[in-house]
DNA sequence: ATCTTTGTTCCATGACGCGGAACAGTGCGG
DNA sequence: CCGCACTGTTCCGCGTCATGGAACAAAGAT
């Protein structure tokens, strides 16, 4: 019943719907009439709204999600870092952590006309092939790294780093200098450089800015990237000192 | 089944807990078996965690709840405008939409030092003490206004409004000004300014910008605040046009 | 050390979730 | 205009699994 909606919930991921019943009888496997009656008792909660014969996920659980502890309090002290980071830059601004093998976006803030890019709030995207991804899996344990490095890695572009190896160096490079590049590895023609945040000495977190490659300029991103990691790794630290 | 589970998760509003399980029978009225298999349960479903006896909302409910398409299609096209108006005032900038009675928060930037204000985001106020609902309501069904002042205001500060004919002669302002101004009747010491966004001739959100009373200067904040919904209407309008 | 509160396990009962089947509504093509 | 295919809805008998009282264990409190 439970894990019947959750299969339900769980395959608008990873981009929201919305899903006829009979496209949600096929991406669940449910029998239709179990389908229909646990999509009407969702909608009666607020989990799922329906509009004709479309069902899309509900405003209950963008109210829920939004009071998640572990990603709104660090979004909350985080957003003050971001927004001088936006400023300094005015390109796409994101935060991630890990979650697994992924990186998972707590926040992606930018202007107009801001370039495609894959990330999502609440999406996940692999560790190997983003900024945020890279900056976090360099400062985690090596045990981690060997992992991903031991399995096939994820390609996004024509770009993407596919070779353990020659990710493993990125990754040594990132180490000594606290940065971590990404150059058209997610996206097509969007470079990206992104600095771990640290509270105790783990990687609690990575900020980034992703930029359209024509107008990549890394001696003046990294100051304000690094800048603005350091920032929240003090705040996360110290409170509200 | 589905609905002791929504109970328990529903109880977690509007902060977010953390909730020991006995406070959650108590606060849904299951019986204690029930609310420890389901936690149990839910816990599996990463829509609770658990860290020793403390339940809090999961992250599985962040990133269901950030796809709600309702809720994100419009955050996101209304994001650089927002972002426009941080950048123009430096203060708290909020963005919200009526449901029922109340107005949901959909987002909230602010920098350093922000004072405190009871807005979060996907939490919810009255419409009658907060800038973002006073907009929405003064372009709302004349019968909306009629149930809304019918019953009695709540109190939010020593300032809220709560005489019905003092708030309707505010609205009638509003209607005129196209601005809603609120003067501590949310938090003590903050004053606020909102624009209504239109779709069609209907208010479908407002934005709002909050300040210290100290450094409150209406004639600063209107034009900024009003173009940033003229162009977040336009942009809602037009498509990416 | 004793009492109180909280968390966990067990189990007999029966409520209700389940899905096959049959029906109704919708849209498409001939 | 009619039939066919598909989707959505209702029905219902079967059997499963959720339910909560009770008893037990663990953790604080006095």
């Amino acid at each position: 019943m439970l894990e019947k909606s959750a299969l339900i919930l769980n395959s608008f991921l990873p981009d929201g719907g919305p899903y006829r019943l009979s496209e949600l009888v096929a991406r669940t496997g449910l029998s239709k009439p179990t389908a229909h009656r646990l999509t009407a008792d969702l909608t009666r909660l607020g989990w799922l709204e329906r509009t004709g014969a479309h069902y899309r996920l509900g405003a209950k659980l963008f109210e829920l999600g939004a009071l998640v502890p572990r990603r709104r309090d660090l979004r909350e002290t985080a957003l003050p870092f971001l927004q001088d980071l936006f400023e300094a830059t005015h390109e796409i601004v994101h935060l991630g952590v890990r979650e697994g093998l992924d990186v998972v976006y707590l926040e992606r803030i930018h202007g107009h006309n801001a370039i495609w890019l894959p990330s999502r709030i609440g999406g996940s995207l692999p560790l190997t092939c983003t900024g945020v991804g890279k900056a976090l899996l360099a400062f985690s344990d090596a045990e981690l790294t060997e992992r991903v490095l031991s399995q096939p890695l994820p390609r996004l572009t024509p770009y993407t780093i596919t070779d353990p190896e020659q990710l493993r160096t990125s990754l040594e490079q990132t180490q000594v200098s606290g940065l971590a590049y990404e150059e058209q590895e997610a996206a097509k023609g969007v470079s990206c450089i992104a600095a771990p945040v640290f509270v105790a000495g783990t990687a609690v977190a990575a900020l980034s800015v992703a930029v359209p490659r024509a107008r990549f300029r890394p001696a003046q991103l990294a100051p304000a990237v690094r800048t603005a990691a350091l920032g929240l790794s003090r705040a996360l630290r110290g409170g509200t000192r």
